[in-house]
Parts: C-alpha cells; sequence; structure tokens
DNA sequence: TACAGCACATGAGGTC
DNA sequence: GACCTCATGTGCTGTA
C-alpha cells in the first residue's frame, strides 16, 4: 500500500532504474492488456445481446449492462415459451389432420 | 500517485485524525458498496443465462462471461430462427387448410 | 512459467 | 450534491 513506510534501501524500491521494477511492469502491462482484451469481448457481447432484444421491450428504457441482461434473460423465456407452445399446437394439429385422413378413408 | 514526494504538512495526509480523511473514506466505502451490489447483479444475470441455455450446447465448455454471452447470443438466434420457421410454417398450413374448406363446401 | 479467469477498489463522467 | 454506470489497473487463483 501506498502508507507503508519503508527504509531507502529495503524491499521494492519503484525506483526507475531497478531491473526488477522494469520486468514487473513490463508483466503487469502485459497482464493489463490481456485483462483489456477479455472485457472488450464479454462488453461487445453484451452490446450484441442489447441489439437482438425485440425493439418494443428495448425501447423507452435505459440501456445499460444490467438491464440488457435481464432483458435478455426474459426474451429467452419468451422464446422459449411461444416455442413450446407452437410445438404443442402443432402436434395437436397434426394429430386433428390424422383423424381427418382416417375419417376421409373410411368415407372413401 | 503513491510516487508523490510530499511534504509532512502539506496536500491530503492520510493521518488518522483527519476529518476529512474519514468522509472521504465513508463515501468511498459507500461508493464501494454500491459499486459491488451492481457487480453482484451482473453476474447473477449472466449466471441466469447460463443456466438457461440448451443443456447441449453449454455441456463440453469452458463456461465463463464470455462463452455463456456468446452461447447466450447464438442461442437467442437459433431461437427466433426456428420461431420464423414454424410461423412460416403454420401460414402455410392455414393456407392449404382455407383451400381445403373452401374445396369441401363448392363440393358439398 | 506464462496465460486467462475473476472480484475488487477507485476515479471519471453522466443524470437527477 | 447525491447517485449510478463504467473502464481501468491490480492481485489472487487456477490451468496448460
Amino acid at each position: 500500500s501506498c502508507l507503508q513506510v519503508r527504509g531507502s534501501s529495503q524491499g521494492p524500491v519503484p525506483s526507475a532504474d531497478d531491473p526488477e521494477h522494469y520486468r514487473d511492469r513490463r508483466k503487469k502491462d502485459i497482464h493489463n492488456m490481456i485483462e483489456r482484451r477479455r472485457r472488450y469481448n464479454i462488453n461487445d457481447r453484451i452490446k450484441e445481446l442489447g441489439l437482438m432484444l425485440p425493439k418494443g421491450a428495448s425501447e423507452e428504457m435505459k440501456l445499460n449492462k444490467g438491464t440488457i441482461l435481464k432483458a435478455s434473460c426474459d426474451y429467452i423465456r419468451q422464446l422459449q415459451k411461444d416455442r413450446d407452445s407452437m410445438i404443442k399446437q402443432q402436434q395437436q394439429q397434426n394429430k386433428l389432420e390424422n383423424a381427418a385422413k382416417q375419417y376421409a378413408d373410411r368415407v372413401r
């Protein structure tokens, strides 16, 4: 911490002409770069989610990370529900169709 | 910065018996708390997304924030595509149904 | 050992 | 001014 008191010749002295200091700086810089890349990726994904949300739901709303993610969860749930209901409806449709077919055959 | 050299009686001295120091600390602590809450919210949403992904796609995959968000984007796209194709299919079904109805009426 | 993930604290910027 | 969101740097932890 910055508040630590240390002597002039002990510990990791942040002196410019300390080769170890340079080595650590390079390491940190690399790590910072990697971390920055990771963050950019995550943020881009969240923005992408925000763009593929239904316009009606995402409009008139503060579009920050939290709301985008919440809206995404809700949207996925909605899409899943719609899909399930449509599948159900289609199955019933198929049933009716088969029944009609059998009936037609019998009439014939 | 920590590297700045300052005298013993000038600038914001981080002394324990400085009332201004206490006030700032309190402010920072509150801010930290708020920020923590914000992070928790975002992270919980991402976890929630990870849980509602299709089992097949999310299994056998490193589940970190980046991959969860990417998989979520893909999943939404997939669900939208499925929904659109099912709607199309259903419309065609309705067309056929109407045609059959009209045909039946004419026969009758 | 180098790399990648995460949580955290902190300051900047924006909104009421 | 109080509050909120965000990006950044940093240390810790795990993994190839």
